[in-house]
DNA sequence: CTGAAAGCGCTTACAG
DNA sequence: CTGAAAGCGCTTACAG
């Protein structure tokens, strides 16, 4: 190993660091002027900050982010709590994306995210509390937003910047970003009434979010719009919900001729359901989905689904936040405002087909 | 709000906040007396240490991340630089996985993870050098280990701790974890032989990583020694290309009766061409994936795999390299060793049956 | 076991 | 535009 042997301070790095007193020495000025110049503030004569950059680079100078934060500077860092157990996540095709995209809009702006995992609500918002009191993060992004979600109000308390994933509605006074899920399940109903088919069963993921319980309100509503039958199959969340929920629907007298699943996974498993069954796709039953991936691509049919990119939402999101967190600095803004992201319906194979006439085994016809 | 109007210090927080000055003035005894208490250092009798921390539990106090990094103590960060773009990391099942895990075990341990994504292997090492001048972080781990990977050198040199996930070999001094992919795949290999069959391909990934080469390497020899007729089949990540492999391999003349496939996404894509084709699974040609997940469990017929849990690699990754931080402020321990994560092979229908005989449209009879 | 002090590397008023 | 200083909240020697 080429670095020196002999005992270094504490922590990591070799010999002594370069700090602004290195440059102010070697620029013949005060450290306080070279502050200034690095940061780009106003103090300093446009040949004297040229002069210090040039120092600062030679010297290869990096800012202490520590010394930084103890100033009262931001810590150019935002975190996110999430109170699931780690299996759940791993296994959520939309929590990698989510964070991919989350990460990528972040670095390029120096900011870096924490994340927590913790298992209770409770221990959510304690740890706002105590980041806050810590000075960890400039501000944080809450996800799965629920009815009358308990960590609205507390974060509305906190003076903590906080920008909610998810809405409308039941964010509080908080800003948020969503994605208009109502929207999304009219492109769905409507293709598939279009299509032809009259009985359409959603089958729903945990209806403790709220983006499930929105989506259930607006296929309801819809479907009596359309003069469709509505049906909604509890499922809960995963593969194996799905499938059960999925026979559930298909041993009904008056079985539905399309499903439309909360998640790509469960479109999946249900998709397997069906085939098992006998089923064919389309023809027997189109599947759609409300969440598109690489799986509803490649799966035979590919599947129709809502174009809600995972990493989109994400970049969206971090875009957001930052907003926020500088906002927060500014006089009181107007950043409440909720932004609104517009799902798109990608129209495949799965839903190619009109339903093939019921051979009146029972049931209402359209 | 509830919160107070009148501005407050930069950054957030309401009110002037506690520190352990605040303590020691209400204990009667200096700070540096409450600093020890509260680190549990020796220095102090039992008796004040205990009303040192009631004093602080009463007054809420939290300990400034900042101030304690600037005065030399670890940051409690370890960071991780991808040098993929958020689109590959997004669609990737193990990505996800891998770092709830990671958080999972950090968490615990209050450290958190810093993550970043960089476009190029050379904007990766700068990172490291750049966090390591930062005092960012206490160590870094990193991931997608290939053939002579030059951050290993790099890393050598920068004196910050530093886990590699991968292996064996080619992480040259630094410690590692790994998954013990020739016993992954000798697993594969012996499971698939023991079934009869004896033309089995691999549909292979990108093989600029290093496991995936080592696959390859343990595919052929294990092949070789069961006088089983190997063929590795190219097909880069994702799932088109295991689509465009799998339809390649099944024009050869002397079709493989059994796959294996890199990951579960290029599994399923695989599948999906198998049925199209009319192959019945496992019937006619059986299927494996060296990854697991919800996706080869819900698949019909469930998919034999590998049973590397992405989670289990993140959280023993996370030990790994907090274990490897603690070392590095210790005199120079034992740390440079490697870990290795046994596989356990998971069978299930989709390789249950041998492969019938073959009707003689060539090929060698074994 | 305890006290008084220096120092970590910045930023931010406040004078000149 | 520039200088000198205080302060952010800790930890760590170093004396008593």
């Amino acid at each position: 190993m080429a670095a020196s042997t002999q005992s270094r301070p504490r922590g990591s790095g070799r010999g002594r660091r370069v700090t602004i007193a290195d440059i102010a020495e070697r620029a013949g000025v005060t450290s306080a002027a070279v502050s200034l110049a690095v940061n780009g503030r106003p103090g300093v004569s446009d040949a004297t900050r040229a002069r210090i950059m040039d120092i600062a680079r030679e010297l290869q100078w990096e800012p202490s982010p520590a010394a930084r934060a103890l100033a009262g500077a931001p810590v150019l860092t935002v975190g996110m709590v999430l109170a699931r157990p780690a299996e759940v996540l791993g296994t959520e095709a939309f929590f990698g994306a989510f964070v991919a995209g989350l990460q990528e809009v972040l670095s390029r702006h120096d900011y870096s995210l924490q994340m927590k995992i913790v298992d209770s609500t409770e221990a959510e918002i304690a740890t706002y509390r105590r980041w806050l009191a810590q000075r960890r993060v400039d501000g944080v992004i809450v996800v799965d937003l629920r009815q009358d979600d308990p960590r609205i109000p507390a974060l509305e308390d906190l003076a903590l910047p906080a920008l909610v994933v998810g809405g409308p509605g039941h964010h509080g006074s908080l800003p948020s970003v969503y994605v208009d899920d109502a929207h999304a399940t009219r492109l769905l109903v409507d293709h598939l009434a279009e299509r032809g088919h009259r009985r359409i069963a959603r089958v729903a993921g945990n209806e403790d979010f709220l983006h499930i319980l929105l989506r259930d309100r607006a296929f309801t509503s819809r479907c009596e719009e359309l003069g469709v039958a509505p049906v909604v199959q509890n499922a809960g969340f995963g593969a194996h919900g799905a499938e059960v929920a999925t026979a559930a629907l298909l041993a009904r007298e008056d079985a539905p001729t399309a499903l439309i699943f909360d998640s790509d996974e469960m479109a999946l498993a249900g998709c397997h359901v069906l085939e098992e069954s006998g089923r064919r796709i389309p023809q027997d039953v189109a599947v759609a989905s409300y969440e598109d991936s690489a799986l509803t691509l490649t799966h035979r049919p590919p599947i129709t689904a809502i174009g809600r990119s995972a990493i989109e939402y994400g970049r969206v999101a971090a875009n957001r936040l930052l907003e926020v967190v500088a906002a927060a600095d500014a006089p009181r803004g107007t950043s409440q405002e909720a932004r609104v992201i517009e799902p798109s319906l990608i129209v495949r194979d799965s839903t190619a087909q009109a339903p093939e006439p019921w051979s009146g085994r029972g049931g209402t016809p359209a």
